[in-house]
DNA sequence: TCTCTGCTCAC
DNA sequence: CAAGTGAGCAGAGAC
């Protein structure tokens, strides 16, 4: 009930005020990106029929699945489960090296996603007047209190390759403004620190020492952060961001193609060095198991019956669903609470600026060029005060005149 | 037209 | 067995 009443229903006002006001996207430059990649998905089509030898629908996993694995006769791994030949970007990944077509392959689907999912579909939905466009954001959907973005979804815009990072750049500010990205570092891992209290990386976190660095440093036993190197950096990372969704060995050597035994070392590692993180999982699931449900720090709920399942399978899942929830609930709690904040700051002084986009751990603004100075460190301090842990919050605000630029 | 599947984008 | 939360696209097949 206080979720509700002190976070999600003040909340309601300043989502519709969001959705309403819209982002602006630069039509032309999108138009001018639809043509290159239509020319180089058709380019990469015609080599693929030539070295296939045969010409069927790209698109389709079945009658790749088929060239692939029957006429080409390539070794086949894994099935889906209707008992398909699976494509999927791990399988062909697996097969890149060795063979030219599922590398070609790759690059055609990454390219086919761009354009049907972002460069054609984000200009239909865009004011013809105003070229703006103007996502929902759900309020009742994802169950650990995160928001969800449909028609579009502006919380998945890519970021990750340089040809999906064109398309950020045509998120742009109205004439007269800018747009100021400000994401919160690390939230996550600052809030499993806070919850196991855990010692070493409360400490690190203080300290503002890069925290993949310390993480490895801790594991790999090293002295100083300087002997760490970027390999050990790249697992402990990794080791990071798996251990708030309950990663097993397995899942964490085959997804730094390591052998098990050294997976299982690193985690065995890691809970040596952060005992509190190992208390926090096993009191989780305990608490989960007694009451059916598990909470955020704010009181948040997520009912979780499939704890007590007499299924491994079901029971291991609600296990790990048990131990994320709390850690991605409270990030959600947090930022909602910095919302509502900067919202009441923006209507009270009657600014011309607004807040346009939450994407989990950031927030997007358009910012008139006279209140970017006085606003940024506003936002920055209501987002780094929003909630006290026993670790700093800390926001990266950056400021430009497209979205690529300001993150 | 509707639903499901496989795949891939984000945090 | 095996990393949590979402959304949208094209293909495929049922109706």
């Amino acid at each position: 009930m206080e979720i509700a009443t002190e976070l999600e229903f003040p909340l309601i006002p300043v989502l519709a005020r969001m959705e309403l006001q819209g982002i602006k996207i630069d039509m032309d430059r999108l138009q001018a990106f639809a043509g290159e990649l239509r020319k180089d998905l058709i380019a990469l089509q015609e080599t693929i029929f030539q070295k296939t030898g045969t010409d069927f629908n790209l698109n389709s996993p079945q009658q790749l699945g088929d060239v692939l694995f029957n006429k080409m006769g390539l070794p086949s791994g894994k099935k889906t489960k209707t008992g398909q030949y699976s494509t999927s970007e791990a399988v062909l990944q697996e097969l890149a090296n060795e063979y030219e077509v599922p590398s070609l392959i790759l690059d055609y689907r990454s390219l086919a996603k761009l354009l049907s999912t972002y460069v054609e579909a984000l200009p239909k939905l865009a004011d013809p007047e105003t070229h703006r466009i103007h996502t929902s954001f759900n309020q009742t959907i994802a169950a650990t209190g995160r928001l969800s973005s449909s028609n579009p979804n502006l919380q998945n815009i890519p970021i990750r390759t340089e040809r999906g990072r064109e398309i950020r750049k045509a998120f742009i500010p109205e004439e007269g403004f800018m747009l100021v990205s400000a994401d919160y570092s690390q939230v996550e891992l600052r809030v499993i620190a806070s919850i196991a209290n855990a010692t070493q990386m409360i400490q690190a976190f203080e300290d503002g020492e890069d925290i993949h660095a310390r993480t490895a440093m801790e594991i790999f036993g090293l002295d100083s952060l300087e002997d760490v190197t970027p390999d050990q950096r790249r697992k402990a990372k990794e080791v990071n961001f798996g251990i708030p969704y309950g990663v097993s060995a397995y899942g964490l050597a085959s997804r730094l193609g390591i052998p098990n035994k050294e997976g299982k070392q690193m985690i065995d590692r890691y809970f040596e060095r952060f005992p509190g993180v190992q208390t926090y999982m096993t009191s989780t699931i305990e608490e989960a198991r007694d009451k059916q449900y598990v909470t955020t720090l704010m009181g948040r709920r997520r009912y979780i019956p499939d704890i007590q399942s007499g299924n491994w399978n079901a029971r291991g899942f609600a296990e790990r669903t048990a131990i994320n929830m709390p850690i991605q609930g409270t990030a959600a709690d947090i930022i909602k609470k910095a919302m509502i904040e900067i919202d009441e700051l923006l209507q009270r002084e009657g600014c011309r600026s607004r807040m346009l986009l939450q994407v989990h751990d950031e927030l997007v603004f358009e910012v008139a060029h006279d209140e970017v100075e006085e606003l940024v460190p506003k936002i920055r301090g209501l987002m780094e005060q929003a909630f006290e842990l026993s670790v700093p919050l800390e926001v990266e605000v950056g400021v430009a005149d497209n979205w690529l630029d300001a993150h």
